[in-house]
DNA sequence: TTATTTTCATAGTTTTAAACTATTATAGGA
DNA sequence: TCCTATAATAGTTTAAAACTATGAAAATAA
């Protein structure tokens, strides 16, 4: 068993085909047919059955091909791992949820990333679900992640900062002179969301259901500006981070009663290899506890 | 890098010099010089200083080493696992501690194992630390355990039997009269404990470190044969579980008060791959909640 | 210091195995 | 029935991993 025949394996069960996973491959489709015999020739058994029109895997291919993906991922890591302490360059794969971008990244950049000129920042933008699976994966390093799904124990995680949920109008909106606004004051108001994706979307809408009310939701998007411009023409409420009001004068936010608020930290898996890049990360993030949120209200 | 390069790689950390290590391996030495000139080559990277008087690790070889040693057991446990399947023989290796083995055993082959002719099981008997290092490096399949160290979410377990501590004395012993019995009264007695690897020594121990007690320990001793003789001989009081006093007539056991007793448990890892043989065992406890235990007593 | 031993690296050769090309066999679809 | 698609087989080439032999560097001993 050598891992370029886990390799071909892998690829074949991809394509359920072994010429195309050859093409795939760069190689011969004879090689391929030769890595999967000596596989079966070594194991003792079938991995998939070639009777009928298509190749399927059986119960011992299927168990191969789960085994397999565990051990090609882990040994793919170590590859990109050696080769970049090899290469002197640092990676930094960070994923970041695009509302925390927008307050921690310049941040970053400015007092943080700036101080390492060889270290290369890649950045993955993705919804809290999907940034989770890139960890999983070992396709992100770390990513900032709000501490909400509680993390179980193969997870590390440092706190960043703690953001306040506001609802937000138009400073001349009939509720923009209140202190404060429970969700049952807005359930006959017209509301623009973000996308239900977004996990604070998640909150309020269980917020409504836990009062007995559906919300009068006009609008659900994705962007920022949309939310910001649709506020801001006074016809409806909207809710965001309080920090991302500091920018758009025209709007007001109104602390939620109770007051909703998010945890934010930085996440990554407790098994990965913590790099020089990782660490120094963390230690900022630690050294300056609030330092990311006074930035933001500068 | 190959699974091969991998392997020479942590034999020559093993033994900290090339030449041993290819003997180890069967092979010349200069396949294994170029084994990690090869890898050192493809990483970019020095694995071992090479100035001075011996191999050292390098940063960057510790690391590998580290990962190294994950991947090839992973490796490994692919290959026996596919072979075992191909082979159609079932092996399960079970771990077992010797005092519950000579409860669980009996019952497991004659109730058990006997219906599956192919499968071929291996008992390791070891203490419960050391069995939970066994399952750990996937050098056995289940074992047997009190279910004391809360286990985490990476273990799988099923409840097996309930086990009681009692104390014991023969049946001559001026306390064999007694129907309970606690701590505080046996503090100047002498005792014959199990070694201290025994979790239920510790658990005795702690009982009396809690009122303040340094018990009588006359003699600590790994063998049950040994305790059950002492104990017989009128001289001291021992501890052990209620059911292994079933085969000694001469031997009364006084229960504590508060009693003790001791969870068993079948535990596996839970990212482990479930054989057929595992989940027959994992069915037959399921099924026969009190079997274990009755069939003790029979 | 100098000789001796240990140990790893290098050079050159052999062997093995993995890749290739060409071809055959088998099954589905026209 | 023929044609096409696809995998297996045969035979060859190539590449890499093993070997033997030797050299270089450092530690050990005289």
């Amino acid at each position: 068993m050598t891992l370029d025949q886990l390799r071909y394996f892998k690829a074949v069960c991809q394509h359920d085909n072994v010429s195309l996973a050859a093409e795939a491959l760069n190689i011969s489709q004879p090689s391929v047919s030769n890595a999967i015999a000596n596989l079966e020739k070594e194991f003792g058994s079938a991995l998939f059955t070639r009777q009928r029109k298509r190749l399927v895997l059986t119960k011992e291919g299927t168990l191969l091909l789960e085994m397999t993906e565990q051990l090609l991922s882990q040994a793919d890591n170590i590859n990109r791992i050696m080769r970049e302490m090899g290469s002197k360059k640092q990676i930094l794969r960070l994923g970041v949820p695009p509302m925390i971008g927008s307050l921690a990244l310049p941040v970053l950049f400015t007092q943080h990333f700036n101080r390492y000129p060889q270290l290369q920042v890649h950045i993955a933008e993705d919804s809290n679900s999907g940034l989770k699976r890139l960890l999983a994966d070992n396709q992100i390093d770390m990513a900032f992640l709000p501490h909400i799904h509680s993390f179980g124990s193969e997870w590390c995680s440092v706190p960043v900062t703690e953001l306040q949920n506001v609802c937000c109008v138009s400073k001349t909106h009939r509720l923009a002179g209140r202190s404060k606004i429970c969700l049952a004051d807005l359930k006959d108001e017209p509301l623009v969301l973000f996308k239900n994706s977004f996990f604070q979307t998640q909150r309020i809408l269980e917020g409504f259901s836990h009062i007995s009310c559906t919300p009068n939701v006009l609008l659900d998007t994705a962007q920022l500006s949309t939310v910001q411009n649709v506020v801001a023409s006074n016809a409806v409420v909207g809710f965001m981070f309080e920090f991302l009001l500091k920018s758009t004068p025209s709007l007001v936010g109104i602390p939620l009663d109770p007051p909703m608020s998010t945890l934010v930290s930085l996440v990554w898996k407790k098994d990965r290899h913590v790099s020089e890049s990782m660490e120094n990360l963390i230690q900022f993030i630690k050294e300056t506890p609030n330092g990311i949120c006074t930035a933001s209200q500068g």
